[in-house]
DNA sequence: TTGTAAGCGTTATCAT
DNA sequence: ATGATAACGCTTACAA
């Protein structure tokens, strides 16, 4: 037996007391906020009345349970060290939420067990699907929300072959055009210096469509102009440094992994006093806002992962709504020529 | 009635399921994971390996009704489109993370209408705890957390008058010393290009911060010299622009609200053929991986951004085990002099 | 130590 | 159109 009268005044409200406030049953009051057709225009009023009154808000722990419907998606991202990711997670949550569905965030630092974890955690949380950032997690998550039935999408990378539904630009093709870009410039001898591709087969995907667009010139990386290292600009840095040093023929352009890599190369150019583009072409990835700003402009990669977050979320969406969307097409990655590319000189 | 044997092909088991396979009851099973020391050894072991074989996951919607605790927090940000926020939430999901909390993240686009709808259904998802970025939400949120008894705290900026827990550096102070900091090297006429302060009081207490400063030495900073307006590069580059075009004397520093405006400011007074730092000193705000690498090295304020996660998500998870923790003192911000200030030239 | 049974707050079903 | 009532899956007194 409890003490109605002191609860009330401590407890947040429930369903039920909107209901007698209103003079209506809790049924009704669910009603007038989830099928506001099926009562009475009046009675809603009042039951909407009650409820702005007792400053209630239903407990979504008793509706998940009621409804099996949590109101709750998942975003996997292997790290927020970088901004690259936050755009991508701003557009899942505001996508999700103009649907009412909040978004729990998990960072698993590149690491497939914690990321295991997390998809347990968000799994118990009743997550009702998740977008995952890249597919190098191992089987055994993908597995499992398979055998749970949640409906997930891996974003960041498009790729036919995946076994996973994949949005985001096709990787491969894209370092592709990248370098057939620099071979249109005359550029016969290039380095690239790539983030690690340990747990990132979008890495692996990229490098190898330069070597495939090089081989199809009869062209390759001598090993000495590869580089492959921390998200740095420090390590673009010292990546050029390794680069001048290497015996042989100095490349004429570096493709670099992303834009952060890329001003480090720019920045060492500077000091060592090479001329860029004229001695030197750079070419990074990500358009970064500065890209714009350096000097001279960084020629790079622009993907729109605002709208690719959009696009996720609405196909995991369509799904939750008991479709089965056709995955959109490969998302187009804009080549932006500025300043830091030109011409090889003879 | 239902049948029983179809179903099990096809839901998530239950605790019951995993009662039965263990021989046990569901509360042991309840007990086994919650309060294991109430359970046999041998006992907790069949359960353990009932629930592995049938791959159980407790329902957070159960749980959570049964235990008046939804294990999740909220994260209230204005916007994730510069990186500024993302360590910040990353710490915090970790953080909480570790004692099996998950995270709700919520971007409000410094719009506070969006904001209490984010806190609302956060209230809805049940969160036992929110971190909110800034105070400038309107009164009603924190109200409504207030009334709901939902520990909150505000973070990136301490204010010992502010009514809310916060937590972060000093804004006012930090500004404060980065004035004096120029004022030690000489600088008089000093410029400052800030955010905008609309909807954020950070930016108004480091304006007041640099005014106070200036106003302690007798000197103030001239209506030309003072730049509100958006977060970006290109901002810098249009108030550099505008004050150099301005009559009379001209700023030999300015201080710049964040790197972003910064490096705005240093790429025009390159373009316009002015000497960094010996004819104008400039100094950022945020220490943004690029900074140690422009040339010259922008001068710069840093402040650990995980770490207030961390005190953040601490601070709240101590309310959560019923205590009631003292708030940390305000968080040092170090100033990092770089190569872009200077002593004034005569 | 373990089981039984009564909630937790909401919604869906079935009457009326 | 509305109300009564039985789930939803788990935890926690209380009993044994």
């Amino acid at each position: 037996m409890r003490d109605t009268t002191s609860e009330l005044l401590t407890r947040s409200p429930r369903a039920i007391d909107v209901a007698r406030a209103a003079g209506v049953s809790a049924a009704t009051v669910s009603r007038a906020f989830n099928e506001p057709d099926k009562v009475q225009p009046h009675v809603r009023q009042r039951v909407i009345a009650a409820a702005e009154a007792l400053g209630w808000l239903p407990h979504g722990a008793g509706s998940a349970l009621a409804r099996r419907r949590s109101l709750i998606a998942g975003a996997l991202i292997p790290t927020l060290a970088n901004g690259i990711f936050a755009a991508h997670v701003a557009a899942l949550q505001e996508t999700f939420a103009r649907e009412g569905i909040s978004l729990i965030v998990s960072v698993s630092n590149h690491d497939p067990a914690q990321a295991m974890r997390d998809v347990q955690a968000m799994l118990t949380r009743g997550v009702e699907a998740i977008a995952v950032v890249g597919e190098d997690f191992g089987d055994a998550i993908f597995d499992l929300m398979t055998a749970r039935k949640v409906p997930y999408v891996v974003t960041h990378g498009f790729s036919a072959e995946s076994r996973h539904p994949t949005i985001g630009i096709d990787n491969f093709q894209t370092f592709q055009e990248i370098t057939q870009y620099l071979l249109r410039l005359g550029h016969r001898t290039i380095g690239m210096i790539a983030p690690t591709q340990k747990n990132n087969s979008r890495v692996t995907a990229r490098v190898a469509g330069v070597r495939t667009a090089l081989a199809e010139m009869g062209l390759a990386i001598r090993p000495q102009h590869f580089c492959e290292g921390p998200w740095s600009i420090q390590f673009g840095r010292e990546s050029l440094r390794a680069i001048l040093a290497a015996d042989g023929p100095r490349p004429t352009a570096i493709i670099c992994g992303n834009d952060q890599i890329a001003f480090g190369v720019l920045t060492e150019a500077h000091m060592q006093g090479i001329a860029v583009p004229e001695e030197l072409s750079i070419i990074g990835f990500d358009d970064d806002p500065i890209s714009a700003h350096t000097t001279p402009p960084l020629s790079t990669v622009n993907i729109d992962r605002t709208l690719m977050g959009q696009l996720s979320a609405q196909y995991l969406l369509a799904q939750l709504q008991g479709g089965t969307p056709a995955l959109p097409p490969p998302m187009t990655a804009t080549l932006i020529p500025r300043g830091s590319t030109g011409a090889v000189h003879p």
